[in-house]
RNA sequence: GUGGCUAUAGCUCAGCGGAUUAGAGCGCUUGUCUACGGAACAAGAGGUCGCAGGUUCGAAUCCUGCUAGCCACGCCA
């Protein structure tokens, strides 16, 4: 199905050109899209568009008679009704009412799968998010990249994508020694040995629980095993916590990718190589242009590092690849891992990173492009923070110091459901203050519950409807009235929504809609009655199958936003 | 210092070029209902959309400057 705003323009633009060619107005180039909106108000009917505004100095007359000539050139098409010009130049278009009451039908028929679009059809996407090392519990933090990324792939799922979840970890590397001798430490600590804490190690309780789990089941018999047995342990046990506690808000992973099998298979060398046979890579103590101050610097015995020369693709600085050490950075098996997706075979990829990782995320696109590469299909979507606000306090959270809240405190006290909306209903690039007084205290008083109960009531009037043999069975849908009418247009809103969502890389735009939806719903339901003496059989059925169609879309909403659409609460 | 994000109602946030009254949730005030789950509905109070310029037929929305807050600027990932 087309999005009616997507229709509405192309016969705009039908009705420009016939217009020109008639010479009802002047030849002017046509602009590139044809803005369609939803009208503000009931009165003005349901779609809009202000292209008359734009045209009238092109057509060099009034907006208000532009807008006439168009009018009086559009074809008629099946979706719409009236078409009324209204100053000070809008094309008002009201849908027409058999085919909006024939979409009741469609929603029941496509049932749980309404509204899913072709646009991704045949093609494969792919989601990274949380993408956390095996470090510690997963937080708050990270979560919020889980939730938009999970729900983004739900998106795509709907608009036709075959997705895959993907989670990258490394669990080489300098943080997971230091973890390997925190848990070291704490595993002789409990059986009073003698046990050195790294300095800078990881504090949090859940390594003394590891610790006691291991001696539940080996006793003592790993106090000479060296800090790599206890890494591989660490690693084991925080990665089962990770999968479980995400999995709980509804995060399932297809793939976790292990960043240290890019070295194993070689990609990574390979792309150095393919890096250096296209010139961006030099080997130096210093990057090229570095400043006197930078050089002093350097001690007189360095070894050269190799350099990615990014400052060719418009970077502020050339990125090191390999340290001097002989080590690869973070970067090169980045690049390799963003080739390994892209040779994977998907054609569209989003990135969830927190706002931190900007630099990260160009400098591989930069890298992509060096080696050879079409950035394009990877779309990254940057958030902003996640600050925990409890007893008035902002709380800085910190994995090492062991400092924060864990997703699995959070879910224990207002559940799933309130933590992925609070979480969804804020624009990623706004930095999200989760208040956990307020998540806590007033988890009864929270949106999630006003659009969950939507979906309660018209459960709610199927059951009753059913002990009282009322059933939706050849249902005359040209009784409903037109505070009905208006909300099936605000269910027929939800693709566009979707598509929305999917362009601008908004998943939060789901869980607006869904609110709204709720807002129509609710003053409906108590106006619009189906089990009343007074409510005459016919209208009676019309009305309860409304609410199926209702039910069905408020289910699908919740579903992709990862929630659960319950019958009774 | 450079770059990014943010600044809208008491609080948390949508809106990011369009229709002379800028929206929602929570909180606050006042009402409604012996009808399908009241976690409801109705009415109301509450905002010079950070500040100053500019572009446009039209600006909370775009541009410039300023102010404040957060973040990033590593041979860490």
């Amino acid at each position: 199905m087309e999005l009616l705003p997507t229709q509405l323009a192309a016969r705009i633009r039908t009705a420009i050109e016939a217009a020109q060619a008639a010479g009802a107005l002047p030849d002017f180039a046509l602009p590139e899209s044809i803005p369609v909106q939803r009208s503000a108000k009931p009165e003005l009917g349901d779609y809009a568009s202000p292209v008359a505004l734009q045209l009238a100095k092109l057509a060099r007359r009034k907006p208000l008679e532009v807008a006439e000539v168009i009018a009086a050139h559009l074809a008629p098409g099946e979706a719409v009704g009236a078409v009324e010009v209204a100053p000070p130049g809008f094309l008002n278009f009201r849908l027409a009412d058999d085919w909006l009451l024939a979409q009741v039908d469609a929603i029941i028929a496509a049932d749980d799968e309404v509204f899913t679009l072709a646009i991704g059809r045949g093609q494969r996407a792919q989601v990274e998010c949380v993408s956390a090392n095996p470090t510690g519990p997963i937080t708050v933090g990270r979560t919020r990249g889980g939730v938009i990324g999970s729900t983004m792939a739900n998106i795509l799922r709907a608009l036709g994508y075959d997705v895959e979840m993907e989670y990258y970890f490394n669990n080489a590397g300098r943080q997971m020694q230091l973890l390997g001798q925190s848990l070291q430490a704490r595993y002789r600590q409990a059986l009073g040995l003698p046990a050195d804490f790294p300095p800078d190690g990881y504090q949090g309780d859940y390594l003394a629980t590891i610790a006691q789990e291991l001696i539940a089941q080996h006793g003592d018999t790993l106090r000479d095993e060296p800090w790599q047995r206890f890494k591989d342990e660490a690693e084991a046990a925080i990665f089962k916590w990770i999968e479980r506690s995400l999995a709980r808000v509804n995060i399932r992973f297809d793939v976790f990718f292990n960043e240290n099998s890019l070295y194993e298979d070689g990609s990574v060398w390979k792309v150095l190589d393919l890096l250096e046979a296209r010139g961006y890579v030099y080997r130096a103590v210093t990057r090229e242009g570095a400043s006197e101050e930078e050089r002093a610097k350097v001690p007189p015995d360095a070894q050269d590092a190799i350099w990615f020369r990014s400052t060719r693709l418009g970077d502020e600085e050339d990125r090191v690849l390999v340290k001097s050490t002989g080590e690869p950075t973070y970067v090169l098996p980045d690049i390799a891992y963003h080739i390994n997706k892209l040779e994977r075979g998907f054609t569209y990829l989003i990135n969830v990173l927190g706002a931190d990782h900007i630099v990260e995320a160009q400098t591989v696109a930069r890298g992509l492009l060096a080696a050879g590469y079409d950035p394009g299909p990877v779309h990254v979507l940057l958030h902003q923070f996640v600050t925990l606000v409890e007893g008035g306090e902002t709380r800085r959270m910190s994995t090492r110091r062991g400092e924060y809240v864990t997703l699995d405190e959070l879910v224990d006290d207002v559940g799933p459901d309130v933590v992925r909306y609070f979480i969804l209903a804020r624009s990623p690039n706004s930095h999200l203050e989760f208040d956990l007084d307020l998540a806590r205290k007033h988890a009864n008083e929270n949106p999630v519950f006003y659009i969950q109960n939507a979906h309660v009531r018209c459960a709610g009037i199927f059951r009753q409807a059913a002990e009282a043999g009322l059933t939706d069975e050849d249902a005359d849908l040209s009784l409903l009235g037109e505070r009905e009418r208006q909300f099936i247009t605000k269910l027929l809103e939800m693709p566009e929504v979707l598509v929305e969502a999917y362009e601008e890389l908004a998943p939060h735009k789901l869980a607006f809609y869904a609110l709204d939806l709720a807002r129509q719903f609710h003053p409906m339901y108590e106006e619009v009655r189906v089990l009343h003496s007074e409510v005459p059989l016919d209208l009676a059925k019309a009305r309860l199958r409304l609410y199926r169609a209702a039910r069905i879309v408020f289910r699908r909403a919740l579903t992709l936003m990862g929630m659960s659409a319950p019958d009774v609460m």
